[in-house]
DNA sequence: AAGCGTATAGTCCACCTGGACTAATCAGGA
DNA sequence: TCCTGATTAGTCCAGGTGGACTATACGCTT
């Protein structure tokens, strides 16, 4: 038997963490990721979202509610987050949030970061910042070698500007702890109630 | 019938461009691939890449020159670029190189844009600074207005972060067209001949 | 000389993605 | 009032990905 974390993909981390916010069916949770611009960090399809939430569903990790109507429109079911679906989302998280390859993983990890602990993302940025810096190392490294070697300049620039990329998230990196070290960033889940925000993005959605 | 552009993926894109320098085997693409670490742009697999050139030639972008074999080792499978294959690829590249959306995409164009003559590359590249522009203003422009509508200032960290990187690489871009106004920077696919660098790369797999 | 690991060359399949499609319902204008 | 277009809710399938697997051959050690 795998480990649920391990079959994740990213807009199953999405499905989850929308359904910590409020029960919900598929359609609205297409409604809510387009609405809040989440094609920013994935590609929001129809038939990607309904195989992501009948996989979740096998997994364990979300379960039917019901199945409602409104008005005389379709019947649509509604799901709801199991124990372990609650818990896989915060794993998968935490895990992503230092590793530095896999951009898309990150972004999502970020974006979903608020449903953890302040001290909890402090210690795992810290470790981001580590690997950013081995990385960064690794790199410098790598392109003075390649140099030294006579490689090309011209086959050299998209590397050079993967390490001006990844100078640019250092420095980011190490405002953001800053700032979450100083009290002036409110955080966790805790800093707003999920009701609040679902109820206020639905009213945003349907204007 | 479509263009045989639209059906082009990164890696048929990076199987093209192998082709460009030397008919080769898909075995010593995999290879070469992975000597180069062209890893960091995208996953390097068998399954994907065998694929990938058996796509290719039903698009008629390339087709086998001939079965040889070495020593007792199994048979192997040449590869050559059609003319077509030759076009698409240079098509491919310039359309990516200015676009500001995909990622994966536009560092595989830049990491193959010394195909291209030094002046295309100016004018694509200029145009994609007229792109990140735009994208950059789109950007603080919405995150001030989330941030006006009191949207919680930890749901927009991953949004800020994104802003960053986008200043970071318009620094970059305009140093690179510095440069390559400037005639400090050899290009074009006459910078080295395609033999050479092959012949290099090829010696320094084997070492 | 036998054995073991690694390199060569490629096949196969389970899974994931995304775009096209269906089908009904509601809103708004001519 | 009728027609058009957008919204709601979801299905379906062709196609791409990536990891596991096969099978032989070479090199190196014991």
């Amino acid at each position: 038997m795998k480990d649920p974390i391990d079959t994740l993909t990213p807009m199953g981390v999405m499905v989850l963490a929308l359904l910590r916010e409020a029960d919900m069916h598929p359609y609205e949770m297409v409604r809510l990721l387009r609405a809040r611009h989440d094609d920013r960090l994935l590609a929001i399809t129809n038939g990607t979202l309904y195989h992501t939430v009948a996989r979740l569903q096998k997994a364990g990790l979300l379960d039917e509610v019901g199945i409602d109507r409104d008005g005389n429109r379709p019947e649509r079911t509604t799901y709801t987050l199991t124990d372990a679906g609650r818990d896989t989302v915060i794993a998968w998280v935490r895990r992503e949030l230092p590793r530095v390859d896999s951009e898309t993983e990150f972004r999502i990890a970020l974006a979903e970061s608020h449903n953890l602990e302040r001290d909890d993302v402090v210690e795992l940025l810290g470790e981001r910042r580590t690997a950013l810096l081995a990385a960064h190392e690794m790199h410098s490294h790598g392109l003075a070698k390649a140099r030294a070697k006579g490689v090309p300049p011209q086959v050299l620039v998209e590397v050079e500007r993967e390490e001006v990329l990844l100078d640019a998230e250092l420095r980011w990196l190490d405002a953001l702890l800053t700032r979450l070290d100083g009290d002036d960033l409110p955080w966790g889940p805790s800093a707003f109630t999920d009701t609040d925000r679902y109820l206020a993005q639905r009213k945003a959605a349907q204007q």
